[in-house]
DNA sequence: ACATGAGTTAAACGTTCGTTTTAATCGAAC
DNA sequence: GTTCGATTAAAACGAACGTTTAACTCATGT
């Protein structure tokens, strides 16, 4: 196949125990055999695991990245000021489901990402683009602008939780509370939930030293 | 030493180690080595190193468990239905410092609770003892009365809406999208920011579906 | 004096890991 | 039809892993 179709087999199949597992515990071995590939293929395509843990992290954040910068420029489009509750939704929407329209393997995609971030080994935090800066500091400016005297610091702290309260939802961060529970809710109702969730908190008034 | 002192040895060791490098990035042999004690020793003390982990997490999580618990009873001493700052404050500020007056090496407890629950090991998250389901399902009651109207559901995401964001501070879950600022803030003041954010998150109303 | 047993040590076990090497295979261009 | 670059296949490499074994230390109790 024209652009080695195992090298996308492998991406798919990289893409499903990284989130399952996490990068140190998904051996190279277990991806060739879901890809149904050869052991050698990783080395051959990608160089080493490493590498392809990067080039899995960039495909999976870069629908979201443009996701999340359109949704800002069409709201500068309107007004130069946006308020918090569109904001947050701009910015946390693609978070949940990788596509503003929610596509099938949203659910997986995201539980990458966060597994990835929160990953103690390096290798997993070190594949980052300058797009995903660049959009962050556009939005970090956008909030500013909607929150006048909130100390940047504390902002940053914001935006901080918006990107755990959205990862929360994927990661079984903390046993279920209560016996009858599902594991994750379900992707539709969660994002209304984070976005008043997380409207409320971005409004919240400065604290006071 | 009565009660073998390369016991504790290793439990701190292990403490630091799973705290920066997770359960899978750690060897038995850093371990040891940081430890200034022998390979077998795990072995010997703890059984294997999924044992090992478990009784590091007990040994961190329990003077916060008794934490949250005391504070929810002191505020049910005084009042029924507390509010929901309150609230708040008594289940996440120990979270923040593991112990009330914050000591010194809080800020790698928490850093390590973070690691252990978001690690995907599976061996990380099979440690819980009876006294973390207990005061979790405590304060879900709580919350449910101080936020009539608020569907069980949205409740629990809202719960562990604050586990996450009591959580990102430690992690650097995210590159840090402005240059001169600070991978992770000072303990007192991100304790205060997240009360702040918190509070306003959990009064929300309700989600309409 | 000596047996006991908890604690420690050094060495090795078998497995799994990421990576590399070498050869075989395929498809198109000449 | 042959040649050549690109891709896949099979096998092996050395290193690191968790765990286990067996010998050793040494205070304690008799």
């Amino acid at each position: 196949m024209a652009l080695s179709d195992t090298r996308t087999k492998i991406l798919d199949a990289a893409e499903r125990l990284f989130a399952e597992h996490g990068y140190r515990g998904t051996s190279v071995r277990a991806i060739t055999d879901l890809a149904g590939a050869n052991l050698a293929a990783v080395g051959y395509h990608f160089g080493s695991k490493a590498e392809l843990l990067a080039a899995v992290a960039r495909r999976v954040t870069e629908p979201i990245t443009v996701a999340q910068s359109a949704g800002l420029d069409k709201l500068l489009a309107r007004t130069p000021d946006p308020p918090v509750a569109e904001l947050v939704e701009a910015f946390a929407g693609p978070l949940f489901d990788g596509m503003p329209a929610g596509d099938e393997s949203g659910a997986r995609t995201s539980r990458l990402i966060v597994t990835i971030l929160s990953d103690p080994a390096e290798e997993a935090r070190n594949w980052t683009g300058p797009d995903e800066d660049t959009v962050g500091e556009r939005y970090l400016a956008a909030f500013a602008r909607a929150l006048p005297g909130l100390a940047p610091q504390e902002l940053l702290f914001r935006m901080r939780g918006i990107l755990a309260v959205t990862a929360v939802d994927r990661v079984e961060v903390y046993n279920p509370p209560s016996p009858a529970c599902p594991t994750a809710t379900e992707g539709e109702e969660a994002r209304h939930w984070a976005i008043t969730f997380l409207t409320a908190a971005m409004s919240a008034p400065p604290t006071r030293a």
